[in-house]
DNA sequence: ATAAAATGTTAGGATACCCAAACAATTATT
DNA sequence: AATAATTGTTTGGGTATCCTAACATTTTAT
C-alpha cells in the first residue's frame, strides 16, 4: 500500500489518525470485549459520522471487524498494531510521569509529542536536561546508564 | 480559524505538516538568509509541486514571504512560530541524546514522536524507565529532580 | 546569445480526514 | 406494541496533502 495523498505518514503504513483510532478501540475492547461507534467517537473527540467513516475505512483495511450497527472488535492484525502503538504510548507517558509531568498531562502529551506538547511538559524536559548537565549525581547516573547500553 | 476537515490538529492553529515546513524553512533561512523551493522539498522529502503548493498556502496564511520563482523568507509571524517549533524539537532531540539515542536517530525521532518512533529510541526509553525504577542512585537523582520542581 | 540543464509552477487527480444535516435502525419507555 | 430517545449511517461539502506530467522560467554551459 503506497499511501498517496496523505500527510504525516513517513514511516509506518498507517496514518497517525488510524493508529489513534486503533489505540482507542484497543482500550475499549480490552475492558469490555467490544467497542461502539459512539464510545470511540467520544474517546477520539470526533463526530459520529467521522468515526463511522474511519471505522469503515479500517474495516476495509482489515484492521477491525465491523458490521452495520454492530459491535466493533479488532482483527488479529489490528490488535497487533494497536498493541504496539499502545506500548509506545505507555512508555512515553511513563517517562513523562517519571520526569514530573502530572499524569493527566502526560497521557495527553504522550499521544502527540512535539506538535501538541504542553508548556508543562516542555518545561519539565528543559529542566531535566539542565539538571542532567549540571547535577553531578544525575550526570553520573546517566553516564552509567548510557555506558550500560551496549 | 476553525480548521475544518484537517486531521491531527488538536491544539495549535497550524497543522503538523505546516509546522514542519516552517521549521525547515527556519533552518534554511537561518543559515543563508532565504530558502528555495527545491531546498525545502529536499529537506521535507516532498515533491517540488507539493512544496510549491505548501509554500503558497503558507504565504496565504501570512507565514512566509513568497513570490514566484523568488527567494522564500519567513514573516515575523512565521518566524515566531518556527522558533517555538524548533525549540521544542531541540529540547526533544537533546533529551533523546541524553538518554543514549544516537544523534541521527534522535533528530529523526524528535520530529515525530510516538508514531514514527524508532525501535532504538523505544528501547532506550524502556531501559531508562527500568533503570529509574531499580537503580537507587538514578532513582534518588530523579526524586531530587521532581522534588525541586515546585 | 542560445541551447541545455535545473528549478519552479500549474493542472489534473487521489486519499484521508472532518463536519452537519437528513435518514435509518436499535433500544428504552410508557 | 407504539412512541420516544439514542445510536449509527449516508449524503453532501470542505480542506489539507500528496503525486505525476506538462509547461514555464531561470540559470548554466557552450
Amino acid at each position: 500500500m503506497k499511501n498517496t495523498g496523505n500527510p504525516n505518514t513517513k514511516g509506518s503504513e498507517l496514518t497517525e489518525t488510524t493508529e489513534n483510532y486503533l489505540k482507542r478501540i484497543f482500550w475499549l475492547t480490552s475492558s469490555k470485549g467490544y467497542a461502539r461507534i459512539s464510545e470511540i467517537a467520544k474517546l477520539m473527540g470526533r463526530s459520529l459520522s467521522s468515526t463511522t467513516e474511519a471505522v469503515q475505512r479500517m474495516a476495509s483495511m482489515g484492521l477491525v471487524n465491523y458490521t452495520k450497527y454492530g459491535k466493533i472488535t479488532l482483527t488479529d492484525e489490528g490488535k497487533k498494531i494497536a498493541e504496539e502503538v499502545n506500548t509506545t504510548y505507555m512508555v512515553l507517558s511513563d517517562l513523562l510521569v517519571l520526569l514530573g509531568v502530572p499524569s493527566e498531562i502526560a497521557i495527553e502529551d504522550a499521544c502527540s509529542m512535539e506538535h501538541q506538547i504542553s508548556a508543562t511538559t516542555l518545561d519539565r524536559l528543559k529542566r531535566f536536561i539542565r539538571k542532567a548537565e549540571t547535577d553531578p549525581k544525575l550526570k553520573e547516573a546517566l553516564k552509567e546508564f548510557t555506558n550500560g547500553l551496549k
